[in-house]
DNA sequence: TGTATTTGACCCTA
DNA sequence: TAGGGTCAAATACA
């Protein structure tokens, strides 16, 4: 099943990638006002192409990409219990379908991730224990090859009695021993946060991540009443940055004075980021993280494609959208660096997959 | 196959 | 006794 899911992708790597280049010949024929006999040949295989590519999407969803329950998992941040299925996730007797179901438990990279930087003072110098809003309980640590110092995993105390899936990782820099970089996985379903627990990111706020990360027009944020859920993010004691889970392209937040958040110089004017109202807040759910952590060099595909995304976090940008929408790319995983898409090439997310 | 992540048992502490 | 930390082992993933 493995072979054949990866042989599907290589398909539909390559009848998208045909369609894109098809589509560059069409705009070349465009520009030099070539015949409409060829242009319409070309527009045929262009559909063509992406008529294949959602077969094979749809052909191969309920085999490899659609797991219905991990859908819901990722967009809500909360597995459906996959534990508590037989007792223990380690039960070799389990059956072919929970297999797929610990697949989920165990990493579950689907949830949303995003990373907080915290400057440790004086105050706090034991790791973990500024104070992000939410009760935590270490549950392992581990040397990490390259990383000086080792990463604790915590997970949400109320895992169990809530259902809680949050869990975060701690690890010192390496850089700057007064920094702890805090990843956090999934959004707490608990209500014993020292905050308001925000609800899951809801299927339209995922699509909206989908479909509008291209862009920067603020007044459309505001518009779909993004900005105004922005929440207060972690009450943290200290000196605080946050950057977001798109490794090669982390951005910086320096807390100020009144507790907001402003850009630490990282990205210049031209950036999305910039295009927020000052001040900002830390960001607290992972909708809105994405939302920041959206690359300034945006291209097609719903801004998403961006050459300098990571591909574990893209793909995992993409599954936490699209599971939400149960669009037809749902799970896609293939390796997009692998697709050179033409800026000019402009995906309309809504209505290019739901044709 | 090596590494990262998670689990459950065990221990400590308030 | 409940809650949290430590640790070895299991497991997923690249």
């Amino acid at each position: 099943m493995e072979h054949r899911g990866n042989r599907e992708q290589g398909t539909l790597i390559s009848e998208l990638i045909q369609g894109m280049e098809l589509a560059k010949q069409l705009r070349v024929h465009l520009d030099t006002a070539s015949s409409a006999e060829s242009m319409d040949l070309l527009v045929q295989k262009i559909l063509s192409s992406y008529e294949k590519a959602l077969l094979i999407l749809q052909f191969s969803r309920p085999m490899s990409m659609g797991q219905p329950q991990q859908n819901v998992g990722a967009t809500s941040g909360v597995p459906e219990s996959p534990l508590s299925i037989n007792g223990s996730p380690r039960s070799d007797d389990l059956d072919k379908d929970n297999q797929d179901t610990r697949d989920v438990s165990k990493k579950r990279k689907m949830l949303p991730r995003w990373t907080d930087h915290v400057r440790v003072t004086s105050e706090n110098l034991l790791e973990g224990t500024h104070d992000d809003g939410y009760s935590w309980r270490k549950y392992g640590q581990e040397d990490i090859l390259g990383a000086k110092y080792p990463r604790s995993y915590y997970r949400c105390t109320y895992r169990h009695t809530q259902d809680c899936w949050a869990t975060k990782q701690v690890q010192k820099s390496d850089e700057d021993p007064t920094i702890f970089e805090i990843t956090y996985r999934g959004t707490h379903t608990c209500v014993h946060g020292n905050q308001p627990v925000p609800p899951p990111a809801s299927p339209e706020k995922q699509e909206y991540k989908l479909t509008n990360l291209n862009t920067n027009n603020n007044q459309q944020l505001q518009s779909q009443g993004i900005l105004s859920n922005l929440r207060k993010g972690p009450t943290v004691n200290t000196e605080m940055a946050t950057s977001f889970s798109f490794p090669s392209t982390s951005f910086g937040w320096l807390k100020t004075e009144n507790h907001s958040f402003s850009p630490s110089g990282v990205l210049d004017n031209n950036n999305i980021l910039n295009s927020f109202s000052s001040p900002f807040t830390s960001p607290a759910t992972p909708e809105l993280n994405y939302f920041s952590a959206s690359q300034p060099q945006m291209n097609s595909f719903g801004g998403m494609l961006s050459t300098q995304n990571s591909e574990p976090d893209l793909k995992e940008l993409i599954s936490a959208n699209t599971s939400a929408t149960n669009s037809p790319i749902i799970d896609l995983d293939f390796s997009l660096d692998q697709l050179e898409l033409d800026p000019n090439f402009q995906f309309d997310a809504q209505g290019f997959f739901s044709s």
